[in-house]
DNA sequence: TACCAAATTTTGACATGTCAAAATATTACA
DNA sequence: TGTAATATTTTGACATGTCAAAATTTGGTA
């Protein structure tokens, strides 16, 4: 029914919706999506066609309830196939964005479900997204950063919005990860540098960019 | 690369390939992908100009060797895939062909590596059908079906070619599948009729064409 | 308020797959 | 060997997604 282009701008319109209320660019989309803008506008019409989206010319886009729901439930299954192939089939964290890329077209919902409940009904995915429920609702907690949390004490992280295989990595070398407990060395707005100390003991330089896509719990 | 369409004729044409050698019509490719015979005859064109045929217009086509290989591959994806889905998703095996033959396309190399590893280097799949070699080797066994084999004793069930859905349903009810044991209580030719007793007791009728999708291995 | 830079949309083109129906080739048989 | 039934290919059309480049709109600035 919905081709799995229509399934990614979806998806690609609820993640944005997800971090600000107001009407989302054509010009956004197409970035985030790698195409040229004419094709973005063009897939607008064909979305505001299908009753998916409500779209103003110039102004831009927004979900309609239908879309909303499409659009969750190809992010339910994006992140639970990343915990299934981290969990299950033991893949790397940095390695299964791209593959549920893919994946997230193709699985069924009775395959989804098998995966659901052999992981015990999560509800994160390995870089500490919140999983969409089956009904299609989505629960964003919001927590703090590395920019942002209070200066000494333990933090658990327990998210990672930078999802870009290098940057995993190199967070997984020092050990930080959704559940492991890290500390801020040092941090200084004008030298633009978080410092922060993981239980692995090494310290690990950071700018604030990345330093803001780690999420963390502040001590208990 | 080659698209999901693409890999469906390609591996069209090699599962029709194995079982004979002659020249492969365009109507028996258009008939069992279920599309217009022209659109067949425009995709060997296709693929023969990327060197995966060779076609001879009003001939017939067949594979070359990279075709063949690339075909293989795509087999070997669907048959891993299927018996994953079973043994480890615990999903029926009448259910897992048209769920394999979407994920046929969306696994990568990676994922079906760990699939074929947490499955023992497995060289059949549920239904019994060979699993070509991660090298794209297709080792087919001839085995008698139940309308070749000998009468009297014991006789292994090895494979089942019939993938309908519903008639593997109505065998699993009877208790036949790779590995159980069956016994031909009767087989006329005039009355197109076999008779089976599996181990489950019950006695199942078949006609000759559903019979001879059973491939058995006569008694030890 | 008029203009300009930036964003957006429109236009024209192309790639891939598909179909229905017309044209053509093959083959069986009379 | 000629013809007719059958299979195959060709033709013209359409659906979906995409791009580059031209045209248009918007919103800020002079
Ligand atoms: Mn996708
Ligand atoms: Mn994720
Ligand atoms: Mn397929
Ligand atoms: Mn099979």
């Amino acid at each position: 029914m919905t081709s799995s282009t229509v399934e990614d701008y979806l998806k690609c319109i609820y993640l944005i919706q997800t971090r600000s209320t107001d009407p989302i660019s054509t010009g956004l989309i197409a970035s985030q999506l790698k195409v040229a803008p004419g094709t973005a506008t063009a897939m607008m019409k064909t979305l505001s066609e299908s009753g998916l989206i409500t779209y103003e010319p110039y102004r831009g886009v927004r979900l309609t309830q239908a879309g909303s729901k499409l659009a969750a439930h190809v992010l339910r299954r994006h992140r639970v196939i990343e915990l299934f192939l981290v969990e299950v089939m033991g893949l790397n964290w940095s390695d299964v964005h791209s593959e549920a890329e893919l994946l997230e077209h193709a699985v069924s919902e009775l395959v989804l479900d098998r995966m659901d409940e052999m992981l015990g009904r999560p509800s994160v995915d390995p870089h500490g997204d919140p999983i969409p429920s089956p009904r299609g609702v989505l629960r964003e907690k919001e927590y703090p950063s590395l920019i942002s949390c209070p200066l000494g004490g333990l933090l658990k992280v327990v998210r990672v919005t930078d999802q870009s295989a290098n940057f995993l990595r190199l967070l997984e070398r020092h050990g930080i990860m959704p559940g492991k407990e890290v500390e801020i060395a040092s941090r200084e707005d004008a030298a633009d540098s978080v410092i922060v100390r993981s239980s692995s003991g090494k310290a690990l330089h950071l700018g604030f960019r990345p330093a803001a896509s780690i999420l963390v719990e502040p001590g208990e």
